[in-house]
DNA sequence: CAGGATCCGACCCGATACTG
DNA sequence: CAGTATCGGGTCGGATCCTG
């Protein structure tokens, strides 16, 4: 056999990751920076509880920081932390993968 | 803007593969064909429904062949296709992500 | 051996209403 | 603007029992 016990550390991520929305949300993210109105226009169909639930789990693993800027009206915005940018092979080969999917009949 | 769209694909590639054992199913696929009971041995926890459900999906998303052999005792065998081995890059970069995640404070 | 059927709890997720 | 609170439906997932 090539690697037998491995396939453990796929269920931790997918633990953190297996949601509908997180991957996608990073996959935004890499983009820079991005406030919190920003996301729920940008990623269509997500409703402003998954937003912030999803968000949150990100920060709680410590992937995404979230920064509040004390104006008037409040501002949020989030970024990855450099933690957090270890997630770009893993949206950049879902993607892909996601794309080949729908290329397919 | 980078990519701004694109994160559409990320989203059709987990609803196939976001559940908790598709994509650690597959990573044990990866070794070579695997009958059912080897799976349910082989993969810690999974209850003998889910098996049959995440294979069933996987093999109606044409990523798994099932093999029947018409023996007493009835054996059956899955397998990745051609279009399955396509989640290989996927499986090693969550992988690698576990494992990363897992080696963390 | 490889499942199908059924029941049931846990959790994911969306819709709506309300707030600092 | 960026949330929180609450409700409720749908799906995920496990346990048990039964079958070709």
């Amino acid at each position: 056999m090539k690697s037998s016990v491995s396939g453990c550390s796929v269920e931790e991520a997918m633990r953190l990751l297996g949601g509908r929305w997180r991957l996608l949300l990073v996959s935004y993210l890499l983009d820079g920076p991005k406030r919190f109105g920003e996301l729920r226009k940008d990623v269509p169909g997500i409703s402003q509880r998954m937003l912030t639930l999803d968000l949150r789990a990100l920060e709680d693993a410590g992937l995404v920081r979230r920064t509040v800027f004390a104006e008037v009206p409040v501002k949020v915005e989030y970024q990855l932390t450099e933690d957090g940018l270890r997630m770009e092979p893993v949206v950049a080969v879902m993607k892909a993968f996601g794309l080949w999917l729908k290329s397919r009949a």
